[in-house]
DNA sequence: AAGAGGTACAACCGCCTGGAA
DNA sequence: ATTCCAGGCGGTTGTACCTCT
């Protein structure tokens, strides 16, 4: 006996989410928050199954998520949590705020990974690719030298994955050298000290204060919904629709003045 | 200008887990 | 103790867009 689909499959819509579907489903949430995803689509008026609904608004909808390219910092982060943490996205997403696991996924496998691979490190393993250090040997490159020095793993401590990226850019145009080193490791280390306070919490199992008071007062500044402005291009009319809220019923709970009043509202909502 | 190949990322699939019955 | 189910997770796919030739 095969397990039971999570929903009908018959008559269930597939494929891109237009921007109708999305205003349903924001509609939907802001009002009833988020509960059984199953009983959603029908709910909300959605032709779609309820675990796409559910994907849909923690990796696109959410007013909390940060969209755009994972900047310098953000990247050293989710290479020392995958470190430590391996391709457990959720755990490193839980980790950075902003930021989705499908996210940080996608940008580790089609940035990060290659850009380890092309410094000449297994993005499994965070360890120098053998082949890559018996030939870096023999060939004397200071490369190696920028290798990552990862300590031994122990539960009690956070180690240091001690090496940065670099961009494709520069590891096409310039070569090797003492400085660079120099640059990337105090690259590394500007970065890490404003990640320090995360990387305390890796090993253990207790919880990060994940959603701290910061993550939502960029929500309260007025950012958290200007994706159009980095890089959210599909909606060209994003701040549009959103202003037409009052059409779908955002009126009905006082939240017509400000979006970032429903931002707080899902929070709310979402510890209740 | 057009086609081929590469890249980025949204979305889907199927398995796993934890809680409720 | 067992079964069922919703939600969560990680791997993979599909496709739009970009770059190169």
């Amino acid at each position: 006996m095969g397990r039971q689909p999570c929903c009908d499959k018959l008559g269930v819509k597939k494929g891109p989410w237009t921007v109708e579907e999305d205003k349903k489903l924001i509609s939907f949430i802001l009002s009833n928050g988020q509960c059984c995803w199953r009983a959603v689509p029908k709910l909300a008026g959605l032709h779609r199954c309820g675990k796409s609904c559910r994907l849909r608004w923690t990796n696109y909808l959410r007013p909390d998520l940060k969209r755009g390219l994972l900047n310098e910092s953000e990247e050293q982060l989710v290479i020392d949590l995958h470190a430590h943490l391996g391709n457990r996205w959720s755990k490193i997403a839980a980790r950075m705020p902003g930021r989705t696991d499908n996210e940080i996924k996608n940008h580790w496998n089609t940035h990060i990974k290659k850009k380890l691979l092309k410094m000449g490190i297994d993005p499994v393993t965070h360890k120098p690719l053998q082949k890559e250090t018996e030939v870096e040997k023999t060939s004397s490159s200071s490369v190696v030298n920028l290798l990552p020095q990862t300590e031994e793993y122990n539960p009690s401590l956070p180690s240091r994955t001690v090496y940065t990226l670099e961009s494709s850019e520069e590891n096409s145009s310039s070569k090797p050298s003492e400085n660079f080193q120099d640059h990337k490791i105090e690259t590394f280390l500007d970065g890490y000290s404003e990640d320090e306070k995360l990387l305390s919490y890796l090993l253990g199992e207790n919880e990060a204060p994940l959603v701290d008071t910061t993550t939502w007062e960029l929500a309260n500044n007025g950012t958290s919904f200007n994706r159009c402005a980095n890089s959210f291009v599909s909606w060209d009319d994003c701040t549009t629709w959103l202003l037409d809220c009052q059409d779908f019923g955002v009126h009905d709970f006082g939240l017509d003045s400000s979006f970032n009043d429903v931002e707080i509202n899902i929070i709310n909502m979402g510890s209740k």
